[in-house]
This record gives structure tokens, sequence and C-alpha cells, in this order.
DNA sequence: AATTCATTCAACCGCACGTCG
DNA sequence: TCGACGTGCGGTTGAATGAAT
């Protein structure tokens, strides 16, 4: 087994770090900074390879960090962004002050990807698992229980569609409202806050870019005051704009009950039937997804949208947003 | 108490990319 | 333009620990 080039010049010591070496390490670049990490261990007088020190410096000394167990709001925001961006730890834990890509992903790894998958959702896709995971979902809690002992939002669908929940070919990209780009130009300072609980922390992307050719005609939206979605989760008094907006459902599972999802999306009036996107747009979305092109990605999102994502998610279970655009912008950029 | 099994997470590895001479 | 080098990233490993038998 090869070892790295810094690690090849000399004799290393590998494995986990003694409070010696973690000392020597801390003391070093508290006073003089890492500057170039391959001569960090020589003049700080550690057997360890430069890039064993600035992992050692990054994921566990730092003095910036945060320890202990991730919090809800930390949980759904790694999720959230997930959902976009595919295993890009880095970029997710940017989101997360004081969380390291490493503690990300192996938090991930080993506790939100099971969330997922025993609520009958792939971890990789965000979307319903097909039949053959279906024997993960019913060995665990049952649907209801699983719904309750979560403290993350559970993307589940309606009753009406839970008969075909392990049945459907779904194929299509779904998104939940926090990651719906909701101002097509990111600078619009126009743009409206929630009025409710500023204070907490909600993903916040920059540099993302949008696909002019493929901009869609926005609606507007002007919430009620405190109108109520699904007849639970409140909805801010404040205006909002949401755009490329759209649910998907099953044609048997829709009805009046979502008149209220419709209008707080801004649609207006209510569809005779569900709204659709285009199959190949779906498959493009996929093929970028699976190229593992990076996109520049830039949105804010808001208890707002969480709160509507949430109603939208209790009342009609799924549901999509064209994001499409946007992604093969991406696309396009990294090709 | 001893052993096996499962889980967590720190650390490692290989690769991609950027910079510089 | 090319190669050497440094850095950052995501996937994987394996030691440590806890739970179950």
């Amino acid at each position: 087994m090869g070892h790295h080039q810094c690690c090849s010049k000399q004799k290393v010591k590998r494995g986990l770090w003694s409070p010696e070496e973690d000392e020597k390490l801390i003391r070093f670049i508290t006073t003089h900074g890492h500057g170039s990490w391959s001569s960090v261990p020589k003049l700080a007088g550690l057997q360890r390879c430069g890039k064993s020190c600035r992992l050692r410096w990054i994921n566990y000394l730092r003095p910036d960090l945060k320890r202990g167990s991730f919090t809800a709001q930390e949980e759904r925001t790694i999720i959230d962004i997930h959902r976009m961006l595919g295993n890009r730890w880095a970029q997710i834990a940017k989101h997360l002050p004081g969380r390291t890509d490493n503690e990300v992903k192996n938090f991930w790894n080993s506790c939100i990807k099971k969330k997922l998958i025993a609520q009958g959702l792939d971890p990789n896709t965000h979307n319903l698992l097909s039949t053959k995971y279906k024997h993960k979902i019913n060995s665990g809690l049952d649907s209801t229980q699983q719904r309750s002992t979560t403290s993350t939002p559970v993307f589940t669908v309606s009753s009406k569609l839970q008969e075909d929940y392990y049945s459907m070919d779904v194929k299509t990209s779904f998104l939940p409202f926090s990651s719906v780009p909701l101002i097509s130009d990111h600078s619009n300072s126009s743009r409206p806050q929630p009025v409710h609980d500023q204070s907490s922390t909600s993903p916040s992307l920059s540099g993302y870019h949008r696909n002019p050719n493929m901009h869609m005609q926005a609606p507007s939206l002007e919430c009620a005051s405190h109108s109520s979605v699904g007849g639970n989760l409140p909805i801010s008094s404040s205006s909002h704009n949401i755009s490329e907006f759209g649910i998907i459902l099953d044609d048997n599972a829709w009805g009046p009950e979502f008149a209220p999802i419709i209008q707080a999306a801004g649609q207006g009036e209510m569809p005779s039937q569900p709204l659709r996107v285009l199959d190949d747009e779906v498959e493009k979305v996929d093929d970028f997804r699976g190229s593992g092109q990076h996109m520049d990605a830039s949105f804010e999102s808001s208890d707002f949208e969480l709160d509507l994502m949430e109603s939208a998610l209790m009342t009609c279970g799924m549901y999509y947003n064209a994001w499409d655009s946007w992604t093969l912008q991406g696309k396009n950029n990294g090709a």
C-alpha cells in the first residue's frame, strides 16, 4: 500500500493521535499558523505527515469546532442541502457553523441515512424507495411511529397514496419548498423575509445561477395573515414570491383539500388536475445528478418555506418544483 | 463474566484540481 | 505545455465502544 508523497520521505506515525501530539500541533499552529501543511510536522516536531496534521487540526483541534450531538435544525439543514447537492459534504458543512465535512458525513451515514430509509425514502435521491427496499421500511417502526419519533419533518405521502406507496415508479426529483429557489435574482434586495423566528439558522447558499433561457413566469403570492395549510401549521403574515413550483400527485388523490397549498404557493386558481413535469426534463435532471458535475447553487431558505414544506407534505405528501432550469445550467457550466 | 455483533467516528487513502516554475 | 507539488474532497477502513446473547 503506497503512502502519500508527503509521507514517503520520512518515517511517519499513523493511527490515533496522542494527547502529546495534539499539544504539539496546537501549540505550533496557534503561534505560527499552519502555513504550508507539508512543513508543519517538521517544524512542530511531529512524526506525522502534513496531511495527517491538517486533518487532525481541521476535524478535531480547531478551536471553533462545535462538539456534541447535531440539533434537529442541523439535521434538517443537512437533509435539505443534501437533497440538492448530494454527497458534497464540504459544501453542506459550510452551512453548519462549527461542523466539519467529516462530521456531517459520519452523521449522515450513521444516522440520517437510516432514518430516511426507515421512512421509505432513498437517501441518495430523496425519492420514494422502490419495492426492493420494502422489507427495510417494514422492518422498523410502523408508519405512525416513524412520523412521531423523528425530529425531522417526515416526507411521506398522503393516505390516499399509501396503497401505491411501494409500487410507484418514481423517477421525478422531489424537493421541499425550503429548497425552492424563490427569487430568480439572488441579489434582489426586495425579497421579503419571514416575520417569525428570524434568529434561527437556515440554509443559505451563494453563487447560484439560474438558466435564463428556461425561466418560467413566477407568480407572486400574498399570503393571508396566519393562514393555515393542512389545518395545523401557520404561515407567517408576509408576502412572498414563489416561482417554478408544482405538485405531482396521483390523479386519484387530487382533491379540493389541496387548494390552500396551491393558493399559498402562488399558483392562484386550483388547477383541474395535478401539475406535472415532462418526463424528458426529469431525465435531464437525473442525468445531471448522475454526472457528478458540480453546480453553483445559491438561494435562501426561510422558516416560512420550511413551514410551507411541512404543511404541503403533511397535507398532500409529494410535491415537485422545477429545479430543472438551474441544474441544467450547472450541467452546462460543468461541461 | 465472556463472547459476539453492531455502531460510531477518527483517520487514512486515492483522486482531482490549482498553482508554480 | 508539462510535471511536481500542495491542498481539499469524498469514500472507506478499522479501532473503540456499547448492546445483545
